[in-house]
DNA sequence: GATCGATGTAAACACTGATTACACCCTGGC
DNA sequence: GCCAGGGTGTAATCAGTGTTTACATCGATC
């Protein structure tokens, strides 16, 4: 909590972080909800108390989970599209949304364990976690404007801003969900933007005219 | 597991179907990965080891309650939605949609720790868990066919219902998340199944024609 | 160089999931 | 009627957990 400045602090240093590293590696297999403290300890060669002096309890360390794993979904939205660029035609701003999908989804199945903790009951990202930083819903909002901007999709209302998030919301859960068929992520993904945008409008003319941007599985 | 009839069996008499009912009654306020073994047996007056007689370990409980969990789901279709029945026009098969989709997202917000349970690492609901009962999918598939052959939609295909299911699911689990703005269940599900039915063609002319079938909050 | 707060340690506490040896009691065959 | 035998529940126990407490130690500051 009082982590002043790089330092390297009194005893062990940056214990804090390497914790929250730590659990977080940990919550991408999933067991997030099996998490120990005293594995956690041993793991970092110190004693279970020593935690106790950065976190009040074991939610707070799932809470700072969560919290970095937003922090992590943001920097893949900024790998997949720089939020202080601008689409350049309707089918740039079509690859762009993509892009942001495609980010979107394969996040929540390559760290399923953060991502379900992120939307859990310990998850929060509320508007504006770091000031800087646009919140992810931000981000979707300001692809859907270019959309409707550029003529693609008919509305981009905020309910619109809301059903197409919860689309790529329900495809990443059981994209990684044992209870649904598996499929490739990137193709079906692409596949799933298109129809979502034909719930707002999507202009047929833009079908497949969008350059692939992003291709990993 | 070997439970005859219903001749109320020897000394406490259904513990397994009584396991089942308080855990998944615990799981509905969402702490399920808290469940505790011991709690559970001192709530049923019985003692910790009176369990593993029923279930090999706690995971087997989970299993078990994931499991229920889709029986009760089938349940809330069932009434929402005679399987037996048919649409008798476009209309009747968008309200019929309608209600299917609204029994989800409720029982997504009513149950969420045993929904939550269902897509998890415990749940499966393969095809035909119950020989007799339909699959969740299955009554998707049907409602979709419906609408399908009453020219509600343009097309129909497993991709379509693939993606009709991850939209109402997605919806369910972000109207449930804490990390997503609540709004009341019905008519935002009224929304968005509209705007889904839209992303498969649906019909200017059905906007608004379904009468209401299904009214809790 | 002493002081003081931040950081880590060791031991303890109550609790947990699970296993084991034992007691019970119902059922079925004689 | 009675007596196996097995399904069911009990009590004790084990290792492991989250958390707290009293105590030690280190680092920067006056």
């Amino acid at each position: 909590m009082t982590q002043s400045a790089d330092t390297k602090p009194l005893h062990h240093g940056r214990l804090r972080e390497e914790v929250i590293r730590h659990a977080l590696a940990e919550a991408r297999l999933g067991a997030i909800e099996g998490l120990s403290m005293r594995d956690l300890s041993r793991q970092l060669g110190v004693s279970p108390g020593a935690i106790y002096r950065h976190f009040e309890d074991r939610d707070a360390i799932l809470s700072a989970v969560a919290q970095a794993g937003f922090d992590l979904l943001a920097e893949r939205f900024a790998a997949a599209l720089p939020f202080d660029s601008t689409a350049t035609s309707g089918a740039d701003a079509v690859a762009r949304f993509e892009a942001l999908a495609i980010a979107y989804v394969t996040f929540a199945s390559t760290h399923y364990g953060v991502w379900r903790l992120m939307f859990g009951p310990y998850g929060r990202d509320p508007e504006a976690p770091r000031p800087e930083r646009p919140t992810t819903y931000q981000w979707l909002g300001k692809a859907l404007a270019e959309l409707h901007a550029h003529g693609v999709i008919e509305t981009a209302t905020p309910e619109d801003q809301y059903f197409v998030w919860t689309a790529v919301h329900g495809l990443s859960d059981l994209q990684a969900s044992p209870a649904a068929p598996s499929a490739p992520v990137t193709a079906n993904t692409r596949r799933h933007v298109r129809l979502t945008l034909r719930a707002l409008g999507y202009r047929a003319e833009y079908l497949d005219s969008a350059v692939p941007r992003h291709d990993e599985t």
